[in-house]
DNA sequence: GGGATTTGGTTGGGCGTCCTACTGTTGGAT
DNA sequence: ATCCAACAGTAGGACGCCCAACCAAATCCC
């Protein structure tokens, strides 16, 4: 039973449209809403995909950075400032690929502190299928021309840097 | 948060620029990883901002949602709908707003199937107090001007009816 | 009426993310 | 030379999301 009206303005979930009648900054909160909501759709439409390969996206993309890194390995703390996650994310994935076979945990040969991580023959396969997978539905990204993707791209990138998710120290 | 892991450089994801480089969907995939990211950031900043009222995001949506209801109170399916979450999801946010006594649950009158969620006195001023908290930084979405946010809604709201978001509400 | 189906909600489990706290290691400052 | 602050990684816990399975109630339908 959907509610039928033509267009304009159900695209807002109640919540956001309730404020937008009664309190101040709704297009932020509209934004932040839809932000919220896409996110969660995109999730679900990528496991979904790489659910048959045993994957997750967060499993898949330390895998794709592993393939595209020279020597297919590299140090925990590295694959945590590339992928962004708390040193503690890393070693919940790692482990769970590791206890696939799909990488191996190795010592850093002059720094005893670091673990190296570096990719099976395994991993490589499985990843290869995955992004199979994961390009076939466009990585659930649907409803935009190339020319709105780019200016999508352009928008997040945007608020990525005002809140200081590049340029931080190196 | 973000802070914890400075990046050294670059706008896009080391991963998606090796995309960019050897694989096709390059800029489908930049978008992706920049929706995956920005809803990490807000989340942070919101949560952040919600931490010293005992509040997370989800929870304070659902006291949003009671708080704008006709009798400040609603049916759990009602609010999954709503708000767009699994029924698991509903009863873990439920139990623990009934936890901190911010609303209560209640047999419905005619179908005693449903469990109706009210919200009580403390729920609504601790509503109160953490809008102000979040509006106060702007839900943790900073970087663009107006334009661009209403520019941001409406591509991803796009995306969203794409994906048949709005298609069943009933 | 009475069985089959659908619906509302909960339980248990898996996964991902973060936080705090802790062990070792490194390397600079004194 | 030694001490100590910073760093790399892990353990344990909280929270959120989902799925599968389940019970109870309502509804469909013969």
């Amino acid at each position: 039973m959907a509610s039928h009206h033509p267009l304009p303005f159900d695209p807002i979930d109640r919540a956001a449209q309730l404020w937008q009648e009664r309190i101040g900054p709704a297009a932020t909160m509209a934004a932040v809403t839809n932000i919220m909501r896409v996110q969660q759709i995109l999730q679900s439409s990528v496991d979904a995909a790489l659910r048959p390969h045993g994957l997750t996206f967060a499993r898949y993309e330390a895998l794709v950075l592993l393939v595209f890194s020279r020597q297919g390995s590299l140090p925990m703390n590295v694959m945590g400032q590339r992928l962004q996650l708390h040193p503690t994310s890393v070693t919940n994935i790692v482990d769970r690929l590791q206890a696939d076979h799909l990488v191996e945990r190795n010592g850093h040969p002059t720094d005893r502190r670091t673990t190296v991580v570096t990719i099976t023959e395994a991993g490589r396969q499985r990843q290869k299928a995955a992004t199979v997978a994961i390009t076939d539905i466009d990585f659930g990204l649907i409803g935009l021309d190339d020319t709105q993707t780019v200016q999508l791209t352009a928008l997040l990138t945007q608020v990525r840097r005002a809140a200081g998710d590049f340029n931080q120290s190196s």
